[in-house]
DNA sequence: CACCTGACAAATT
DNA sequence: TAATTTGCCAGGT
């Protein structure tokens, strides 16, 4: 079932996040084969609010909490990450780099 | 039925 | 170097 629309391509790539790692919209989005799509890729997060998914597992380009407004208060992704052992730069911000994970890996 | 908005990103001016 | 524009997909108004 690799094959439903965007939208469920992006919850089965971002449920598929390991765990202590991150990935971007930009990565998410050139994986379905849109590396411009990053906007729906954020947008398919917020429809998936309550479907489970790590969302907050998802940043943008520079690492930073993106969806933390939408996702019930900005500390609560900031916290989830924190408990699963990412290394923060900044209360908004993860280290993108050192925690990057790329689907289909 | 047509236009606008939205958790972004990359290129161009 | 900074600011602006376009691309992407789906849903809401």
């Amino acid at each position: 079932m690799a094959n439903q629309d965007f939208f469920d391509k992006v919850w089965e790539v971002v449920a598929d996040i390991p765990l202590g790692k991150v990935t971007t919209y930009g990565h998410i989005a050139a994986y379905l084969g849109s590396k411009s799509a990053s906007r729906t890729v954020g947008w398919a997060l917020k429809a998936a609010s309550g479907h489970g998914l790590p969302c907050h597992r998802v940043v943008n380009r520079y690492g930073g909490l993106s969806g933390h407004a939408s996702f019930g208060g900005p500390y609560v992704m900031e916290d989830l990450l924190r408990s699963e052992g990412i290394a923060f730069l900044d209360e908004t911000t993860v280290d993108i780099e050192k925690h990057l994970w790329v689907p289909g890996t």
